[in-house]
DNA sequence: TAACGTTGCCGAAACGTTTCGGTAAATAGC
DNA sequence: GCTATTTACCGAAACGTTTCGGCAACGTTA
């Protein structure tokens, strides 16, 4: 294999001065860098990566522990994570690295020994928590990072969001805005930052109208169609009152919602109202939902691109202000609301 | 962060007697190497892997160059792959890298990239061809690889397979000794060695039967349920004999076999008997195709591991007898085959 | 006691880059 | 014509490991 050194030979310049000359340095006049450029293809020489990593101190490679073994029904949006962060580094000239733990938990040893080993240069964060462990030591250790989110404090920290408030807000205020006054919500895991702040968007949105919050309305659990059947079942078996719009998080649930409402003899939407976030996965459509759920949408899969981008910025120095941006979302109607 | 010299000066040791300890040498006393690991441990030592790396002129990390992008209901088993090796070699001290080139094709320039950078010390190869070009690229760079399956000529390399040779055999034959002379096999990409060795099977098992071997009951695509759907309509279409017993090389292709069968009327085992090669994938089962099919079973998820192991083996310098291996399948009867 | 193998250790070189500090020669300023 | 600046280059150090060759001290063997 070529190396500096032979190739600094064969031209009789100095090491240094291929160097520089290859990386572009200013000092280093035009017509040098161009016999050094020309005699570096000839001789088919590549630099050694690993020689430079270790001066620079740098890996090159940043990584994303993967906390748990996705549930089958989220595989394609894991792949689709996977393969889009995989692409836009192999893009931007950095290696995408996926580590997934063995255990449960959150991996802070794991990410301990990849940065004490220096293997990472900066990590993806997804699905932070309200107050997340893996952001406040990966600050503490000054290590590069972006979230695929936000905690629930100001971000000092590189990241890419939706407005999960006024999501939580506008499913909210348009089905109460159409007469609803039951309105019930069934959640991801508490805990997550986004669950947390679609709650807050559907607390506000009652407050401010004046309708009931009522805790037996709200519920939260993995994501699956079975938490949106079950929670279902369960606020119409129960004492009190009925909800008369049921807000889903996603259209897993959503989907679970409906064959409850269908198996209990209930009509979307004549009897129960049902809208819900949709993150453009393909595995459920919100046109095929019963007859048409309406929705707010904002595609999980624009997520990879800002993500990778932000990183990547952050690794080269660049000021947060370039690395935070909260992406749109819009409200689809499809007519799975009626009026009261 | 703590270095070798670090610990060799608070140590009163040379760097090379800390470094040789750690590494478990033989010339180092037992009573160095107990004072030694403390004192790593509680200095809070990691070894910098950039300078291991340079020295030993290995990366540590494995890759694996993911072809395509796969198909929505092949994510979960790609999932599952990823995962297991990605586990698998961070248990055996190594890290996995995914590779995802944007475009199709053979990708050797991504290989020839990734060897010359010295970024990957081996790679993994999935789904191989008859005559594998990404097999040739490698092994005439003498970088070290594991497949997962075989080329067609004798394996001088470490590889994983199932016999599917015997697959196509036994799923034939299976048929055939229950009277079943008009067979049909629905397969995978042509071109594709464990494609290629099941038709293999499948001819030989007639051949020594006295069975016919039709060409237009040879047929072969992306393993869906529309290729089994397909297909299965135009071998019913078409003049000639039609197939009394079909052979689905997996469940997906089954699948959309039964359903063909369905609509035209015709009833599983009575009008037709149909088996298949079940990979174990979550995503159907062959108890739940019509009522439970006769399958050979190989699961495709016990591969990780040898997989894993065998790569991780061969650059450690293991001799090739220690890192080939075929796995077992097994035939499993569930009804959904007639004696005729 | 002399020769010899074993044990436990060390200094220095090597891996192939990048970069710091310095230095001649060429150019510019006045 | 003299000083100041710019241009183009170089030697050497540094990054943190692993490893090669050597070397005392010690016990064993004859």
């Amino acid at each position: 294999m070529t190396t500096l050194k032979d190739l600094s030979r064969h031209l009789g310049l100095s090491v240094t001065q291929v160097s520089r000359a290859l990386n572009d340095h200013a000092d280093v006049s035009e017509k040098t860098k161009v016999r050094v450029r020309d005699a570096a293809k000839s001789l088919n020489y590549e630099a050694n990566v690993l020689a430079r990593r270790l001066v620079t101190g740098r890996s090159g490679i940043v990584g994303l522990v993967y906390p748990t073994m996705p549930d089958p029904s989220d595989s394609w949006y894991f792949m689709q994570f996977v393969a889009g962060l995989s692409k836009e580094f192999s893009r931007l000239g950095r290696q995408f690295m996926l580590h997934m733990p063995d255990d449960a938990g959150d991996h802070l040893d794991v990410y301990d020994r990849l940065v004490r080993s220096r293997s990472i240069d900066g990590f993806i964060i997804m699905t932070p928590m309200v107050a997340d462990p893996r952001v406040n030591f990966l600050r503490s250790r000054s290590v590069p990072f972006v979230l695929h989110g936000q905690t629930m404090d100001e971000p000092d920290y590189p990241f890419f969001d939706i407005d999960n408030m006024a999501v939580g807000y506008d499913l909210t205020a348009y089905l109460a805005d159409r007469g609803h006054r039951e309105i019930a919500i069934i959640n991801g895991n508490p805990g997550a930052s986004f669950v947390e702040r679609r709650f807050d968007g559907y607390r506000q949105a009652l407050r401010e109208r004046g309708l009931p919050n009522r805790a037996q309305f709200e519920a939260a659990g993995m994501m699956t169609a079975d938490l949106g059947l079950l929670e279902t079942v369960r606020m119409f078996q129960s004492d009190g009152p009925k909800p008369t719009g049921i807000i889903a998080s996603n259209l897993r649930i959503a989907k679970g919602i409906i064959s409850a409402l269908n198996a209990m003899g209930l009509r979307v939407p004549q009897d129960v109202s049902v809208v819900a976030h949709d993150d453009k996965l393909p595995d459920v459509s919100a046109e095929s939902l019963g007859s048409g759920l309406t929705t707010t949408e904002a595609p999980l899969g624009d997520s990879w691109e800002p993500l990778a981008r932000f990183l990547n910025a952050t690794l080269d120095g660049a000021p947060l202000s370039e690395v935070q941006e909260v992406g749109p979302h819009s409200l689809v109607e499809r007519g799975s609301v009626a009026v009261r």
